[in-house]
DNA sequence: TATATAACGTA
DNA sequence: CGTACGTTATATAC
C-alpha cells in the first residue's frame, strides 16, 4: 500500500482571484516601481505562492487564469457576474507581468477561452485525484468547495487578504457549512451568490438551506416537493424554482475541460535564475529575490541584486581568429555585439550569447587583420545581432572595410521608441532602468582607475539581457517600426555621416567678412541713434535702452524682464517708430547669419590639415519625440533659406570632387497630405488630386470664389490656417500671426471648418483616442505616450493636447521620409551606383550624383519617395539639380 | 567653469 | 494662447 508521504502533491492555484484579493489587500502606494507600474497584486500573489510552496512542497504545480469576463456561463445567463464592476486598469496591467514572473519561475500558466480558471482547477484536481495525487486547490471562489474530498483539499483565503489560508478538508467543510462538500452547491443555489449576481430564494440563508436538505435528502427532492414547504419561505421557494435550478447549473464546475497539458507535465521544474532576477529586478521586488532563491535552492545565482551585478567573465579567444569564428558560427539566436573604437577604427570586440547550446557566455578579441578576415563574413551576414548605440560601431566597421549585416535591434533606439520623451542615452541607463542593476564602470575621478569598467564582452552580455527586457515591453506595432524603419535607417545614417557634404570655405569666409563689416557699420549707426554704445547682443542692456532711456512701451514679459525679440521690435516700430529699432533688427540679422557661417566654417574638415573640405554632422536618431531625426555638430537642418541673401550660405554647399552634380528632392506639403489621408476629408483629398495649387484651392472654397479670383491676401490666410491646424492653432494665435482681429480669425476658422469639416472631426477624435489609449500612433505604428492628457493642470493638459494632435502627423511624415531614405540608399547600393545621400532635412534630401548616374538616380529617388506610403492622395516630389545646394533647390 | 535664458535658424 | 528641433551669446551661479 502506498503511504501518504509517498504520494505526490499537486497544487493548483486560481491566479486571477488571488491576485485580485492581493490587489485590494495591499496599499498600492507601497507597491509601485519608480516608473509608476503598480505591483501590489503581483507582489501579494507571489508572496502567498512562495509561502505555499515552501509549506506544502508540491511536486506538481500550475496556476490558472481567466481569459476574459466572457465564458460559457455568461453566454448561458447574460446577467452572470454582470454586477461586477470592471476591474481597475491598474490591476489588469499586472496580470501579464505576473504571468511573466511565473514563466521565469518555470511555473505552468493555464488559461482557456470560454471557461473560468476554476473550471481548469476542477479538471486538474479531478485528474490528479484519479492519478493518486494529494491535491491542493487554492482559490478565492467559494464554488471550489464542491471539489473537496478525501484526496482534494481547498485552501481558501481569509477575509483579510491572501496571507492566511484556511484548509478545508471534508470535515472542515461539514463543520463550517453543515453539509458535505458535494452538497455545498445546492446550498449556494438556494441562498444565491451576490458576488456572481445570482439571486437565490428570498429570506433563505445557510441555516434554512441546510435544514431543507436534511429534511428532503437532496436538492432535486426539495424542488419536487416544494409545495410541502410551509410559510413565507415556502412560497418564496415556489416562486424562485427556476432561479435555483439556474444557479445550480451555473455553479457546477467543469471537470472535463480539454487542456494542452497532462498532470505529469506539471512537475516542478528548475527556475531560470537569470530571468527571475531580471523580472523581479524590473518590478523592484528586492525582498522576494532571496525568498525565491531559497525556494529554488539557488541562493548563489540569485545573490542580492542591489550589489553590483554578477557579470560574466568573458573568455578571451586564443588563437583569436579561428576560435572566434567557430564560436560565432555555433551561436543560436541573437548575439550581443560590442565594438570599442579608437581613432575611428575598431579596437576590441566582444560577443555574448544566451542560448541553450552555448549557455550564457561571452568572448572577446582584439581587432586585427586576422580577426577581420575570419569574422568579417559573419559580421556581414544575416546572423542576428544586437548592439547598444550601433551607429558609431557601424561607422568604425565601415572604415575598416566591413559592412554590417543582420542588425536586429539597437537597445538605445528601442528604449527611445518605448519612451521617446525620456530617452535613455547609454547602456548604463538602460541596465539601470530595465534590469535594476549597475553597469560596472571605472571611477571617472581617478586618473588611473582602480576598478575596470565593463569589458566589451560584458557590455555585449548586458546588451543582450537589456534586449530581452525591452522585447518584453515592445508592442507589436512598435516592434515593426524598429525592424522595418529604424534599423535600416540607422545603417543609412551611418553612411550619410561618413560621406559628409562638401562646403566651400572660400565662399563662407568671404561672406562672413562682408557681414562682419556690415554689422559693424550698422552698430555704429545704432550707437549714434541713441547716443551711446551698448552690447547689441545683450537683451538685458537692450531693455535699458528701449524701455528706460527711450521710454518705449513695455512689451511681452519674459522670465527676466521684457522681450526684445524680432516680432516685438516690429510691433514697436509700427507704434513708436525710432531709427534704433530698425538698425537693431538689421544688426541682429547680419550678426546671426555671420554666427551661423562661422560655426559652419569651423566644422569644415580643413584641407590644410589633410582634411577633405567636407562637413560631417551627426544625425541623432533618438533626438526627437515624434520620430524625426535631429542633427548636431553642426546642425545641418537649420541652414537659413528664407532670405535671398541667406541663400548664399546654401550656395557654399557644393558638389564634391569626383561627383557631377547635386540633386535635391523634397516632399511638397507632406503634412497636409497626411492630414487629408487621416481625416479622409473629401474636399482636401480633391484639392490634392485636382492638380490645383493647394492654398488657392482651399482659399476658393473658404472664401467662396473661383480659384483664379483668390487674392494673395486670401491665399496667405488659408495657408497660415492650414499649417497652423497641424500644430493645434487657436483663433488667438492665428490672429496674432496674420495680424488680423481675433473675430476675423475666428470667422476664418469657422468658414474653413465649414468647408473641411472632416479635418476638424479627425483632429478632435484623434486627441480623444489618445486620451483613451494614453498614446498617439503614426500610420506605421510609432507610438508616443501622453500622460499629461489627463492632467488636472490646464496648461499641462492643453499643451499635451496640441502635441498629441501634431504627433501622428509629424511622426507619419518622419516615417515616410525614413522609409524613402533607406530605400534610396539601398537601391543605390544594390545597383552599384556611386551616388549617395548626403543630407536629410525632414522633408528634403540632398544627394550627390556621380558622373553619368543622374538618370538612374533620379528615377530611384522619384519612385522611392513617391511610393514610400500608400495614401489617399499622391505624394508629390519636387526634384532639382545644380552645382550647389541653392542652385539645386530651384 | 558650468548652467540658464532669450533669441532665432530650419521643417 | 502653434508642433518639432540645435546653437549661440550673455548673464548668472558656482
Amino acid at each position: 500500500m502506498v503511504t501518504d508521504s509517498a504520494k505526490p502533491t499537486l497544487l493548483v492555484v486560481d491566479g486571477h482571484s488571488l491576485a485580485y484579493r492581493a490587489f485590494f489587500a495591499l496599499p498600492v502606494d507601497n507597491f509601485s516601481t519608480k516608473d509608476g507600474q503598480h505591483t501590489n497584486g503581483i507582489y501579494g500573489f507571489l508572496s502567498m505562492l512562495i509561502n505555499l510552496i515552501k509549506a506544502e512542497k508540491p511536486t506538481h504545480l500550475a496556476v490558472a487564469f481567466d481569459t476574459s469576463r466572457q465564458s460559457f456561463r455568461t453566454r448561458a445567463y447574460t446577467e452572470y457576474k454582470a454586477n461586477r464592476s470592471e476591474s481597475p486598469s491598474e490591476f489588469k496591467g499586472q496580470i501579464p507581468l505576473l504571468q511573466d514572473c511565473l514563466a521565469a519561475m518555470s511555473i505552468p500558466v493555464l488559461q482557456k477561452e470560454d471557461v473560468e480558471a476554476d473550471d481548469i482547477l476542477a479538471t486538474l484536481a479531478t485528474q490528479g485525484a484519479e492519478q493518486g495525487f494529494d491535491v491542493l486547490v487554492c482559490s478565492g471562489d467559494r464554488d471550489t468547495i464542491q471539489l473537496v474530498n478525501d484526496d482534494i483539499t481547498l485552501l481558501y483565503p481569509n477575509v483579510q487578504g491572501v496571507s492566511q489560508l484556511k484548509r478545508y478538508d471534508t470535515a472542515a467543510v461539514i463543520e463550517r457549512y453543515g453539509v458535505r462538500p458535494e452538497q455545498y452547491p445546492d446550498i449556494a443555489a438556494l441562498v444565491g451568490e451576490t458576488s456572481d449576481n445570482l439571486p437565490g430564494v428570498p429570506k433563505v440563508g445557510e441555516k434554512t438551506a441546510v435544514k431543507w436538505l436534511g429534511q428532503f435528502g437532496s436538492l432535486d427532492a426539495l424542488l419536487e416537493n416544494a409545495d410541502k414547504v410551509t410559510g413565507v419561505v415556502g412560497s418564496n421557494l415556489r416562486e424562485h424554482l427556476d432561479d435555483v435550478r439556474r444557479n445550480r447549473t451555473l455553479n457546477r464546475l467543469l471537470r472535463d475541460v480539454e487542456l494542452p497539458v497532462t498532470i505529469a507535465e506539471l512537475e516542478v521544474q528548475p527556475m531560470d535564475a537569470q530571468r527571475v532576477r531580471d523580472i523581479f529586478a524590473r518590478l523592484e521586488f528586492k525582498t522576494l529575490i532571496p525568498r525565491v532563491a531559497e525556494l529554488a535552492g539557488i541562493e548563489q545565482q540569485m545573490a542580492s541584486i542591489s550589489a553590483a551585478a554578477a557579470v560574466l567573465a568573458p573568455v578571451p579567444c586564443e588563437p583569436p581568429a579561428d576560435e572566434l569564428a567557430t564560436w560565432l558560427a555555433a551561436a543560436v539566436g541573437e548575439v550581443g555585439v560590442t565594438i570599442t573604437i579608437e581613432g575611428g577604427l575598431p579596437r576590441r570586440l566582444g560577443f555574448a550569447t544566451r542560448d541553450a547550446a552555448t549557455k550564457d557566455a561571452a568572448v572577446e578579441a582584439d581587432w586585427s587583420p586576422d580577426v577581420a578576415a575570419s569574422i568579417g563574413p559573419w559580421l556581414s551576414s544575416d546572423a542576428p545581432k544586437v548592439f547598444s548605440d550601433a551607429k558609431l560601431q557601424v561607422k568604425a566597421l565601415r572604415r575598416a572595410g566591413v559592412t554590417l549585416g543582420g542588425l536586429a535591434l539597437d537597445t538605445i533606439v528601442t528604449g527611445w521608441l518605448l519612451r521617446p520623451s525620456f530617452p535613455d542615452k547609454t547602456l548604463a541607463d538602460l541596465v539601470d532602468r530595465y534590469l535594476d542593476e549597475k553597469l560596472p564602470e571605472s571611477d571617472p575621478t581617478q586618473l588611473v582607475p582602480e576598478t575596470e569598467g565593463a569589458t566589451p564582452g560584458q557590455l555585449s552580455w548586458f546588451t543582450l539581457r537589456v534586449t530581452e527586457a525591452l522585447r518584453g515591453e515592445l508592442p507589436e506595432s512598435v516592434a515593426r517600426v524598429l525592424a522595418d524603419i529604424e534599423m535600416p535607417t540607422l545603417l543609412t545614417l551611418a553612411d550619410m555621416e561618413l560621406a559628409g557634404v562638401s562646403v566651400s570655405h572660400a565662399k563662407l569666409s568671404e561672406f562672413s567678412e562682408e557681414l562682419g563689416r556690415r554689422a559693424e557699420a550698422i552698430a555704429q549707426k545704432a550707437y549714434t541713434a541713441i547716443g551711446r554704445e551698448v552690447n547689441l547682443g545683450s537683451p538685458k542692456q537692450l531693455q535699458e535702452v528701449l524701455f528706460e532711456e527711450l521710454q518705449l512701451p513695455k512689451t511681452r514679459k519674459t522670465k527676466t524682464g521684457y522681450s526684445t525679440d524680432a516680432a516685438v521690435l516690429a510691433d514697436l516700430q509700427d507704434s513708436n517708430p525710432h531709427p534704433f529699432l530698425d538698425l537693431l533688427l538689421q544688426h541682429r540679422e547680419a550678426a546671426k547669419l555671420r554666427q551661423i557661417i562661422e560655426s559652419l566654417d569651423s566644422a569644415i574638415s580643413d584641407r590644410a590639415l589633410g582634411g577633405d573640405g567636407r562637413i560631417r554632422t551627426t544625425y541623432v536618431q533618438t533626438g526627437s519625440q515624434t520620430g524625426r531625426l535631429s542633427s548636431t555638430d553642426p546642425n545641418l537642418q537649420n541652414i537659413p533659406v528664407r532670405t535671398e541673401e541667406s541663400r548664399r550660405i546654401r550656395a557654399a554647399f557644393e558638389v564634391g570632387e569626383g561627383y557631377e552634380t547635386l540633386l535635391t528632392a523634397d516632399y511638397s506639403q507632406i503634412e497636409m497630405r497626411i492630414m487629408a489621408h487621416l481625416s479622409e476629408d473629401p474636399g482636401l483629398i480633391e484639392a490634392f488630386n485636382s492638380g490645383e495649387d493647394l492654398h488657392r484651392f482651399v482659399g476658393a472654397r473658404v472664401f467662396g470664389v473661383e480659384p483664379q479670383n483668390v487674392t494673395s491676401a486670401m491665399r496667405t490666410k488659408v495657408k497660415a490656417m492650414s499649417y497652423g491646424l497641424v500644430y493645434g492653432l487657436s483663433a488667438f494665435g492665428l490672429s496674432k500671426q496674420l495680424r488680423i482681429e481675433q473675430t476675423e480669425a475666428k470667422q476664418l476658422m469657422t468658414e474653413y471648418f465649414h468647408r473641411f469639416g472632416a479635418v476638424r472631426d479627425y483632429l478632435r477624435s484623434s486627441v480623444e483616442q489618445a486620451k483613451i489609449d494614453g498614446y498617439t500612433e503614426t500610420i506605421f505604428g510609432r507610438r508616443r505616450p501622453f500622460p499629461d492628457l489627463s492632467s488636472p493642470n490646464r496648461v499641462l493638459r492643453e499643451n499635451a493636447e496640441r502635441a498629441a494632435l501634431n504627433a501622428p502627423i509629424q511622426g507619419s511624415a518622419a516615417d515616410i521620409m525614413k522609409i524613402a531614405l533607406f530605400h534610396i540608399h539601398d537601391d543605390f547600393s544594390a545597383m552599384q551606383l556611386r551616388s549617395r545621400v548626403l543630407m536629410q532635412i525632414h522633408d528634403e534630401l540632398v544627394i550627390e550624383i556621380a558622373p553619368g548616374e543622374w538618370d538612374a538616380a533620379e528615377r530611384i529617388v522619384r519612385q522611392r519617395m513617391g511610393d514610400a506610403a500608400d495614401l489617399a492622395v499622391p505624394l508629390d516630389v519636387q526634384i532639382g539639380r545644380g552645382q550647389d545646394w541653392n542652385e539645386a533647390a530651384h
